[in-house]
DNA sequence: CCGGATCCCTTGCGATACTG
DNA sequence: CAGTATCGCAAGGGATCCGG
């Protein structure tokens, strides 16, 4: 560590934090990230039942967000009837280190949690 | 991957996500946590400087959420006036690779956003 | 310095029903 | 199937003041 960055202690690792965050809050966001990471391809219908308790109103406004972020992308398939398949974006799949350890992690939780 | 699990697809990945959301879901709870694991000790008045924008209240009520579940250890320093110090246990400590990919994919995301 | 208590407005979000 | 629209309660969360 150079003596600037002592002096600005871990401000910015902080604060790199909070921006993650800034596209990642929200109570389903990581839950619908991952259903689609670990599918690769994944139908609205799929992810609502892949995230239990989200309703179709939270689903599809969360889904719109992380649109936007360019973490995901949307494609509507030409089928009868219509059905629309969701990825994660080049970007988005940045995030797979992440969603990975939390996945460990939430594990190991359960485990601490319950008593095993 | 036995032909079991291929049933189960990747529920159980998605629920661990969950399940540890379910203990890091907060508005300031992840920045709160990395402001803690950073510093290895930090004070109330720290943690309220690190986070910028949080309100006392919120900090006060997110660290006692962290407290119940055991991530965060708290101790009153004996001083005048009363200061008090928080820490990761050493269960909450099992969450620094996160918050270092956290932090990693933050300042990454910020290159992008603000376009360098 | 570390919070708790109160006040009060805003947002989240579930339930339900409806459309292309 | 994939959403949108509306309603309404409950929780979130800021500001401010207070007490140990």
């Amino acid at each position: 560590m150079t003596e600037n960055e002592c002096q600005l202690g871990h401000k910015k690792e902080i604060m790199a934090v909070h921006d993650a965050m800034d596209v990642l809050y929200g109570k389903w966001k990581i839950s619908i990230i991952s259903s689609i990471c670990y599918y690769n391809k994944r139908r609205f219908s799929d992810i609502l039942n892949d995230v239990q308790g989200i309703s179709n109103k939270m689903l599809s406004k969360e889904l719109k967000e992380l649109e936007i972020n360019k973490l995901v992308k949307r494609t509507v398939l030409d089928t009868q009837p219509i059905s629309v398949q969701y990825q994660l974006s080049e970007y988005g799949m940045t995030l797979k280190t992440i969603i990975n350890n939390l996945s460990a992690w939430g594990i190991a939780h359960r485990k601490v949690i319950t008593g095993k």
